[in-house]
RNA sequence: GGCUCAGUAGUUCAACUGGAUAGAAUGGCAGAUUUCGGCUCUGUUGGUUGGGGGUUCGACUCCCUCCUGGGUCACCA
């Protein structure tokens, strides 16, 4: 039952009755009803204003009218200016209530679209840990997959590890000269922590030897070129694609302390993978398809020999997709990896990329190149762009070590969740273990609530301290209004499964069942528009209705059996909402704490 | 310079894609209750939506033009 779509049909027959004119459904303006004014749903007449002929006023008195002797759910209407405000009776929400909890897995598609999305997030270096900006990425990253599968599709979770180039070798570089075969035991660092210790090693020696160089007279470009530990890194990129013995068996070393380092990171953070592609393997692809397609002629070839792909069309400048020399550029990687993961899952129907949004113009690029190449597909492709996390002092520089680390900010919040909670949580009953799993959900949902309640595409601010705060618009204050929740469904007696409906019911409670009424739609919109912030603000919203109808009446106290036994099951379905919403968010929620 | 995204209470974020007097949170101030878990609730304070013009019944939203700040535009990765 959708109450919109009853209405909506009540409204038509409305139109017609009145004004012999049949409309469109498109045509019917409904909107929540504003708080200052009696009703729950309001009709805009604006726009029906070409069919009545009338004054706004006018044609709001008069279709009110119409509803109200022939629509028995309306109660009462008023007007206001061209806003015509309805009161449906309560009957009706408590039935459409009693819809609601007699169906498993509310809010989600039940039945699958048979679509099959590949979500790819994370996508790290291998040569230093992951940051904040990393943080915001995979929750970003995850939820989404987690809410496109609320949508009814199967979603391949995936990444795409940066695992060669220059960058790695200067890490090697600095750990064979300096490192003294140090090793993750032997150092007790994490793998990749170790790794990022001598990337920051090279970069030091490297502007040592620069400074050196510019004293003997070389120019600041010279002698970023002519440093010797530069000339070695790339004479070691040079053996690695020959696959000299020697440093292919260092860089899998090396690499193997990386991946567990990051695994340990992933398995704190709750998200995991479906599918991995290294770039070591994914940076030969898409020569074969540029060669091809400049055979079809879908791409041109300059005197010296380069390859480009013409935009204009799109209106973006020419695209270089092979160098005049023969080898590729990141373009044509992304091309071909695009073009095999269609091989490897042939049921896919559009790639997610969660990529920050300096490479907005990268993408759409790549985009339209795979369009041109005729892939259908392409429409379906997605470049989930987020902005950049900046700190109360500024951006984060890897230069300025102001970088926020991942590792250290998850167990910095942890750490304050566990002082917060000792002070005033209620958990004398749990075990040590559970404590410490309860400081992780708080502090850990903390963190990717408040990443995860702003639009992704904005840039944010992350202040630490309003983090793990406990109060607003944040993850432990959810939290919390579950957890006492949980606390009345301990102490209730077992509920009917249906709810009476000839009880008397307050204006708290109907904007309750109302606002659940629409979590369908929350969760079909975010997965249209790629936005957990939807989610995060829907449940936000949720709890906070919940809250001031929790102060306002009591519950397990109320006399009459069936409108407390209607007041828990309400609550019931709160919660119940609360922890499938947060978990789209990848957010745990506690029983108590 | 071309393209592009943004600019909303002191601060951090919203605004159902053109709808009512632009909402929350936080901060400040003033209250509630001793309960079904106070990590709660209710008031109040705070705005020329960067400036200016236009489109219409109606603009944070669409168009034009300035101002400010990002990002991007490599035979770099």
């Amino acid at each position: 039952m959708n109450i919109e779509n009853i209405l909506l049909d009540s409204i038509k027959n409305a139109i017609q009755d009145l004004y012999d004119t049949a409309i469109e459904s498109q045509q019917v303006q409904l909107q929540k009803t504003n708080k200052e004014f009696e009703g729950n749903i309001t009709l805009v007449v604006f726009p029906l204003m070409r069919i009545t002929k009338k004054k706004p006023e006018e044609s709001a008195e008069e279709i009110g009218n119409w509803l109200l002797k022939n629509d028995t759910h309306i109660t009462r209407f008023n007007v206001v200016k061209g806003f015509l405000n309805l009161v449906l009776s309560e009957k009706l929400w408590l039935e459409a209530f009693n819809e609601v909890i007699q169906t498993p897995n509310y809010g989600f598609n039940s039945h699958s679209t048979g679509k099959t999305y590949m979500v790819e997030y994370a996508s790290p270096n291998t040569n230093k840990p992951l940051h904040l900006g990393h943080l915001r990425n995979i929750f970003l990253g995850y939820s989404v997959a987690e809410i496109l599968k609320a949508n009814g599709h199967y979603v391949v979770k995936t990444q795409i590890i940066n695992d060669r180039g220059i960058h790695i070798c200067k890490s090697m570089l600095a750990w064979q000269m300096f490192g003294n075969g140090e090793t993750p035991e032997s150092s007790g660092l994490k793998g990749d922590h170790l790794i990022g210790k001598y990337y920051v090693k090279f970069d030091k020696e490297y502007k040592k030897e620069i400074a050196e160089l510019i004293a003997t007279g070389q120019t600041s470009e010279e002698a970023e070129q002519n440093a010797p530990m530069m000339l070695a890194a790339r004479a070691m990129l040079l053996k690695w694609e020959a696959k000299d013995p020697e440093i292919y068996a260092l860089w899998q070393k090396m690499n193997g302390w990386v991946y567990d380092g990051f695994e340990s990171t992933y398995q704190t953070m709750g998200v995991d993978f479906d599918k991995l592609y290294y770039e070591s393997d994914t940076y030969i692809y898409g020569k074969d398809v540029v060669e091809e397609g400049l055979q079809k002629g879908q791409f041109y070839q300059k005197e010296d020999g380069s390859i480009w792909c013409d935009l204009s069309s799109e209106k973006l400048d020419d695209k270089l997709l092979l160098r005049s020399d023969g080898t590729s550029v990141y373009m044509t990687q992304d091309i071909g990896t695009a073009i095999e993961r269609f091989k490897d899952y042939p049921s896919l129907s559009g790639l997610i990329y969660t990529v920050g949004n300096e490479q907005n113009h990268h993408f759409k690029v790549l985009f339209s190149i795979l369009k041109k190449l005729g892939h259908s597909w392409a429409e379906e492709c997605y470049h989930l762009s987020y902005g950049m996390v900046e700190l109360p002092e500024g951006k984060m520089k890897s230069r300025e070590g102001t970088v926020v680390d991942a590792d250290d900010l998850m167990a910095s919040v942890i750490d304050d969740a566990r002082e917060m909670t000792k002070e005033r949580g209620q958990i004398d009953s749990l075990s040590e273990n559970e404590k410490e799993d309860l400081y992780s959900t708080i502090g850990l949902g903390g963190l990717k609530y408040y990443l995860l309640k702003v639009e992704p595409k904005s840039k944010m601010l992350f202040d630490p301290k309003e983090s793990i705060d406990l109060n607003g618009n944040t993850g432990p204050f959810i939290q919390y209004a579950f957890a006492r929740i949980q606390s009345i469904l301990r102490n209730c007696e077992k509920l009917p499964a249906n709810v009476v409906t000839e009880i008397s019911i307050n204006n708290y409670e109907i904007e309750l069942m109302q606002h659940i009424l629409d979590y369908g739609q929350v969760i079909s919109k975010a997965g249209k528009e790629y936005s957990p912030a939807l989610i995060a603000n829907y449940i936000y919203d949720l709890v906070k209705m919940y809250n001031s109808f929790y102060q306002s009446v009591s519950i397990l106290k109320e006399e009459n059996d069936d409108v407390r036994l209607f007041r828990i099951s309400l609550s019931k379905k709160v919660g119940e909402i609360v922890q499938s919403g947060m978990l789209l968010l990848g957010v745990n929620v506690p029983n108590r704490m």
